[in-house]
DNA sequence: TAGGCCATCTGGTCCT
DNA sequence: AGGACCAGATGGCCTA
């Protein structure tokens, strides 16, 4: 915009029709832009709200912000790959004390997972979500 | 009213 | 050249 503007005005030759052209042009680039950057921020919020579905909630009406979004799906992750790693270890040495499967790990079922300690281990909850804050309760 | 969160605009950079 | 991505700036809205 501005150099179109500058430039405009540096070339004394140029007809004011050729150089609004020029202008015109770049505002329309420029509308375009921020169209295709509004739906690209759209489509990632729609990402955000289709992780914040996945993902352990604060509350009911609490809605998660981004950054706390992404650290509890961190977390999360974390927390399902610890209880995959306590189960291939249990079920090597003593056999199979739980029995996986994939419907747990859906939204509505998993909280009963995260209040579950794995046996010996009473600070599973606690290393299983180290990003706390007050608010955070688990649902049953 | 201050602070947090968010949407939008904008210019720069990289890639095709 | 144009699109995708990114980060900074800005202003609006909400809450403690």
């Amino acid at each position: 915009m501005k150099s179109c503007e500058s430039s405009c005005a540096d070339s004394g030759s140029d007809s004011d029709s050729k150089c609004s052209d020029k202008m015109e042009n770049t505002v329309r680039r420029r509308m375009a832009a921020n169209a295709r950057e509004r739906k690209r921020m759209q489509g990632l919020n729609t990402a955000f709200d289709r992780l914040r579905t996945v993902v352990p909630q604060w509350g009911e009406d609490k809605k998660l912000s981004k950054y706390e979004t992404l650290q509890m799906a961190l977390s999360y992750i974390m927390a399902l790959n610890r209880i995959l790693t306590d189960a291939q270890r249990q079920n090597a040495s003593q056999g199979p004390w739980l029995d996986l499967h994939i419907e747990h790990f859906q939204p509505e079922n998993y909280h009963s997972y995260l209040g579950q300690s794995s046996p010996g281990n009473e600070e599973y909850g606690h290393f299983a979500f180290p990003y706390q804050c007050d608010g955070f309760q688990i649902t049953n």
